[in-house]
DNA sequence: CGGCTCACTTCCGCTCAGTGGAACCCGCGT
DNA sequence: ACGCGGGTTCCACTGAGCGGAAGTGAGCCG
């Protein structure tokens, strides 16, 4: 929309959402040249549109000048679908797991080649890691991770086999032992990992299914497998099933 | 930005960000039609817009042809700052209040004159309640509200006083009620309601302090006080304290 | 204290991106 | 076959948006 454009072709509504995007999880708060620099834009056009986003509420100014994701932008996105849903129909029986195991328990789903982790419930006292709510991580490396990609179509399974970055030292980066893996999660219905993503840090997980589609992996980080894997597989599967019901139960 | 323009003076980004706040608790899927509606736009220009919207993941087309929020938003939503910190930080202390008392656990902060909910642990077994994660409701009909009530700010409470609207029979609707179980509140550190909000539910909370200042409110819902007060409202001051603990220890 | 820097903000003339009524398409119910 | 209601495409008109340049002001240093 304009005679000075340097780059015509862009469309406002382009600017304004490359604005939004230059937030992500490393950069929370930016101030106006860091943004205006990450969206691509100059600082004067950043600067207005800036100026609509934090009047609607998308964008917030702090104290310091900085600006950070606003509250109406909060609002909106907790009505995604379906991501939302899973969670809090899956919540009670993350609660009861967590109150079985007292480990860290996790909520995920594949999202393209990666797993996207819905929800998180980490004890006053558990292992320290590194997953978030709403962070994404590689498939090959984490518990529920494999179990997803062992119930994923075959072209997926193909481009994360092309691309197993190392983490640890004990990160699995062989397509053949993965593969192996993979058929063993699928035989024995769970999926462990040993400091793979992070020393000290081992973790279980199953499916979570709605008839026969695995739709979401339910998993736990514990300091060790060593004593107590039978245990803590049954709890995990006890807990799935109960998700997998509820799901069949509404939608 | 158009010669065409029926309502020139609104800017291309307005009219973007109307789209997106067409969506909200009740309307979370809208046909094209509806979207254009809500957002007070012709449908040939909200088609234009939803597109690109669509094409960097602020909104997805579900099969049937409706809208729905994106899964890009969701992930940039959950960047908003403190919610998110306070959220995260508490987190673990709320689980352990859910297994102590095994009833719906509410974290809450105030936002303008509602009371914002930020989690909710809610047990398989437990009272079914109308809050969701994100909601706002009324401060002077919910056990959080009124404790974050009771430390707001004159001139909210003012605001609040005056209108207290009746939601079930026993919902507070007079002002000089309200202010002495106000004074109460601020004396015993606790807030109760009982059948205020939802019939059949009681609740109880307490406040969550920051060095002096009341930063947000802890609660439980159960279906009667009759027997337990003391003992429910001596595990929400111990996990209050937990999380003022944590607040201070950080920024 | 003057002068420099750097980030933010305001100004304004040029122009093309955006506008939306009209027309078209398409699936569905009758 | 025909009307209806949603979604989609078209396109002539024009004012909303563009961004370089200039202005502001806080912070730092010699």
């Amino acid at each position: 929309m304009a005679g000075n454009t340097s780059r015509p072709g862009a469309t406002v509504t382009s600017r304004a959402l490359a604005l939004l995007g230059a937030f992500d999880d490393d950069h929370r708060r930016l101030s106006l040249t860091a943004l205006a620099e990450r969206a691509g834009l100059p600082v004067p056009t950043a600067h207005r549109l800036v100026a609509e986003l934090v009047a609607w509420g998308a964008l917030t100014r702090t104290g310091s000048g900085e600006y950070v994701v606003g509250r109406r932008l909060w609002d909106i996105g907790l009505l995604a679908p379906a991501r939302t849903d899973l969670r809090e129909l899956a919540s009670p029986y993350l609660h009861d797991l967590y109150g079985a195991t007292l480990a860290t328990v996790h909520l995920a789903v594949r999202d393209g080649t990666e797993v996207l982790y819905l929800d998180r419930l980490r004890g006053s006292a558990s292992v320290p890691i590194v997953s978030t709510v709403g962070s994404r991580l590689p498939m090959h490396a984490t518990g529920v991770g494999k179990v997803l990609l062992a119930h994923a179509p075959a072209e997926v399974q193909h481009e994360v086999m092309g691309r197993l970055t190392r983490i640890t030292p004990y990160t699995i980066t062989q397509p053949g032992q993965l593969r192996r893996q993979l058929a063993r999660v699928r035989r024995d219905d769970y999926a462990t990992t040993v400091e793979e993503m992070s020393l000290g840090a081992c973790s279980v997980a199953v499916p979570v299914r709605s008839g026969p589609r695995v739709v979401a992996a339910l998993g736990i980080v514990v300091p060790s497998l060593r004593k107590d894997r039978p245990r803590l597989v049954a709890a995990l599967q006890v807990s799935a099933r109960g998700v997998g019901r509820r799901l069949g139960a509404t939608g």
